[in-house]
DNA sequence: CAATATACGGACCGCCAGTCCGCTTAGCAA
DNA sequence: TTGCTAAGCGGACTGGCGGTCCGTATATTG
């Protein structure tokens, strides 16, 4: 297996970054045809399917690219996020997190969710990040502690991008959202 | 505003009975397409499109069709899911509800939140459904209910088609999805 | 039975994901 | 530097989709 070539390379940033500004630029996923990433990146279209096979495989790449900071950071970072908290204080900070990033990039984690990508739950973050939540549950409480691989999941649900998405349109502010997610962390870590 | 047209009516039952055939039959929503459906229940696309509107209008209608019969049981069936029961067992027998329906029909309703309709929770049912169950954590947990409508939320979340569909693929089984979904709601209502 | 509002259906349109293939070029070896 | 070739490039092209349009048919009403 040679090495990636230089332009390659390239025009693999170019059309990941494009694709981002794009998502980003315009809120709907759906007003974002492969053609117009292309056009944006500067590259042809059959550049681009040739890259990531086709529209989920680019939106795949772009989730890991996005997310590769907060993944670090929850893997090796500093506490709370990373090790060396408490448990339960890693977990709020986890969910915390994700919200923050949610809320800061709206559009692009919509995108990336919904696009039709199929299921959001088919992609290496979102299982590495189930990991660990999960395993922070079962240190956190210590009982009871069958069902830490489903709860741990349904609080990935509590911050979706599409919930988040619609709680902010509909008006709930930033701190109630916290609130209620800090509530329910409290709430699954003292049972 | 005058009463619906004999044949309009046959055809509107037989367009939403053929779409829920085959978003049943096939398991991807994404490969049941508009002219399939309209085919299926031996209509015109014409026809089709001047009932729903749109994609989204149909799937909306079939929504609303397919939950009636869970909204009615919510809303003044017998206990425990109907009036009657403790609030905290309501909410356990809600969210329980909600779950087999999903894996009863995992195919359509996984076509129902996901397929292209924008936001799963621009319909009615989600906002009755959240509604109630707000109501109803009110009720349980008289303290701290600042948070039911969040909570209510990420509760009904946590029985999202996608993410049942995710877990029974990937062998959760049914009985351990039920016990974490008991095990969320007592948590929540402890608190 | 006549009048007409309503519904029907399928040809048609523009758009989009994904393919194909002749052309270009980066990278290497001599 | 030069020549060779595997790798990459790009944009015309295809099939199929959601949605529209409008001439035709029919349920309903008086």
């Amino acid at each position: 297996m040679r090495r990636e070539r230089a332009d390659a390379a390239r025009n693999r940033e170019a059309v990941l970054a494009a694709a981002a500004r794009l998502f980003a630029e315009r809120g709907d996923p759906e007003r974002v045809s492969m053609d117009d990433i292309a056009a944006a990146a500067g590259v042809g279209k059959g550049t681009l399917f040739r890259r990531f096979g086709d529209r989920t495989g680019l939106i795949r790449a772009l989730i890991e690219q996005r997310t590769e900071e907060l993944r670090t950071a929850v893997a090796e970072g500093p506490p709370p996020l990373g090790p060396g908290a408490p448990a339960r204080e890693r977990v709020l900070a986890l969910l915390d997190a994700l919200l923050t990033f949610k809320l800061d990039h709206r559009p692009l984690t919509l995108a990336l969710e919904n696009a039709g990508v199929g299921s959001p739950y088919r992609n290496e973050t979102y299982s590495v990040l189930h990991t660990q939540l999960a395993a922070l549950l079962t240190e956190a409480r210590k009982p009871l502690s069958d069902d830490a691989d489903f709860l741990a999941h349904a609080m990935l649900a509590a911050v979706r991008a599409d919930l988040v998405d619609h709680l902010s349109g509909n008006g709930m502010p930033e701190e109630r959202m916290r609130a209620g997610l800090a509530a329910l962390c409290d709430a699954v870590i003292e049972a």
